[in-house]
DNA sequence: ATTATTATGATAATAATATTCATTTTCAAT
DNA sequence: ATTGAAAATGAATATTATTATCATAATAAT
């Protein structure tokens, strides 16, 4: 989706809970949608920063839980300890696997790992909403040199 | 495996690695291998100090890690901001799926997910060291009430 | 028993996240 | 355009889980 689209999107959600249009705001978020990376807070307020100087990081923080709520952004933890952020994907959900040398991070699809789960939810009488599946080992590149 | 059994082993670990045998770390272990689900530091500690007051928050939280480190004990983060540790399962690696409601673990084993998720690793040119899988829903309980 | 090494536990430091609050901004009504 | 209630901002502070510090105590080899 453009970023107008996603920008009309916010607009919208913003509507409905009764939230005000800010400039800061659409420029956090404009900025975010720019990105195409797992975005740490730290990160997007940094890039924030350079053009916006005197944006707080509780503005970033908020933003980044507003668009969290919207759908417009996901919130990953990938175990180092920080909220990272991902623009909503065009094709859909995806998982990840994380090098645990580089920290290199590469997105999967497997619609089969997805049935399998809710088979097994099923089994147990659960009805599953979401999921979080990370895998980690090492990339291509730092296969060689140290696998354990 | 008997607490004898582990405990065997964790002794066996401290010499490995130059370390010292204590009551406290005996009493925190033992105590540990009689729970029977994904306990946090707070709750351990809490259980811990029932029956000997003067053991310190600081050597359950070292202890925990040494039986991490040991593989006597995994470390889980289902996500409230608290790390839980749960005793090595007889029966090999699980997953869990969480209801959103009440809280409640069900924990379950899939060998084909497992293996395609060894295979999505593959194609990207990644080894696979471990993962985490975690399923977010409602349990049977919770479904019926409130399904958002 | 001596003694070097490690452990303990109270306390403090970290670090990420969340909240407070005085001030500023938005926006609908006038 | 002005007003004013409601919401947003940002600096600072609070919270929370985790980790480190350090003086004292316990361990275990000699
Ligand atoms: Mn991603
Ligand atoms: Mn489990
Ligand atoms: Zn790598
Ligand atoms: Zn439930």
């Amino acid at each position: 989706m453009a970023q107008h689209g996603k920008m009309s999107i916010l607009k919208a959600y913003l509507e409905t809970k009764g939230l005000k249009s800010t400039a800061q705001r659409d420029f956090i978020a404009d900025t975010f949608f720019k990105t195409n990376t797992h975005i740490s807070l730290e990160e997007l307020l940094s890039k924030v920063k350079r053009k916006n100087k005197n944006i707080g990081y509780a503005t970033v923080y908020r933003t980044m839980k507003l668009l969290g709520e919207s759908g417009l952004a996901i919130a990953r933890q990938f175990g180092d300890g920080q909220t990272r952020y991902e623009n909503l994907p065009e094709d859909g959900h995806h998982d990840h696997i994380i090098c645990m040398k580089c920290s290199k991070i590469a997105e999967f699809q497997n619609q089969k790992i997805e049935q399998l789960q809710s088979e097994a939810a099923k089994k147990l009488g659960f009805t599953v909403v979401n999921h979080k599946l990370e895998l980690y080992g090492y990339c291509a590149g730092c296969a060689g040199g140290d696998k354990a």
